[in-house]
DNA sequence: CTATTAAAAGATAAATATATCTGTTTATCG
DNA sequence: CGATAAACAGATATATTTATCTTTTAATAG
């Protein structure tokens, strides 16, 4: 339904999002968000390559968020790394149908278009300040 | 985000369901549903091991539904070959978490509920009935 | 300028999903 | 009964996703 990739970078940016205080290398994360790292690697170049995040060189270097949590919805981070994808047209390429859906094909499209809606609408912010037992991620406090 | 094996189940459920009036083989609904022959082979027998379809071996044989299209909804196909699995508890397996969803999993855990909730409650019938243009699955008429 | 740190890039491996092929069993018909 | 049709089962192949490992490039500190 969503990806396990998906899943890292939302960890990842999730993690990011309450530690803004530095630049956090890929080790760092992987460790917090129990993400393989060497995997986790790509996701951030992915993220960094669609400047959801900023990356920096170096010593002291790794990754910061490149927006404000209020103005990132899941949704940008989930299309960074496994974009959700609307049908367009027919699959099974039948000529009449084109781009005009039956309703099977519709229907399906309709329930991608809900998600699609869902995770646009809901921030980084949003999971950050939902008030709740659970921190995000970790059992306790911050990196 | 809906898996190439589901949408493949779905053709071929609307497709028996187009074409109430006998068995179907395998061959048959392939070729209807543009589906891979030996794989939809597969597809079918998991659907007929949950009941959604009913196989009849030999000569004259083939596959049917087994339910009523109208009290048949798109999550029934769906889960016969991949179901959809909610998050029972936290994928990180924290301690302090559980069953106790921290609010990025929750959000998660909703989307697919959403999910779940509009295939639960759009049946094949309502494929079927539904006026359009584009006949579900094919340029015309029946098999 | 050199050593160190960390991202970037590339190559390889393992796991899973998708697809194909071959044979076996079961039912039907003449 | 024997021939045939078709589901069923198992083995293999291909593609994609997930994961690991190694090398290269860039930035920083001293």
């Amino acid at each position: 339904m969503i990806s396990q990739t998906s899943e890292y970078a939302l960890r990842a940016v999730v993690c990011l999002a309450q530690n803004p205080d530095k630049p956090h290398t890929t080790a760092e994360i992987a460790r917090w968000t129990k993400v393989p790292e060497h995997y986790l690697s790509k996701v951030m170049l992915a993220l960094a390559k669609h400047e959801v995040v900023y990356s920096k060189k170096g010593l002291h270097g790794g990754y910061v968020l490149a927006h404000d949590p209020e103005s990132l919805p899941l949704l940008n981070v989930i299309n960074a790394v496994d974009p959700i994808k609307r049908i367009k047209s027919c699959p099974l390429k039948l000529k009449t149908h084109g781009a005009n859906l039956c309703p099977l094909h519709k229907q399906i499209n309709d329930a991608i278009g809900t998600i699609e809606e869902t995770f646009r609408t809901s921030t980084i912010a949003m999971i950050l300040n939902e008030p709740t037992q659970s921190i995000p991620l970790c059992e306790s406090g911050k990196i």
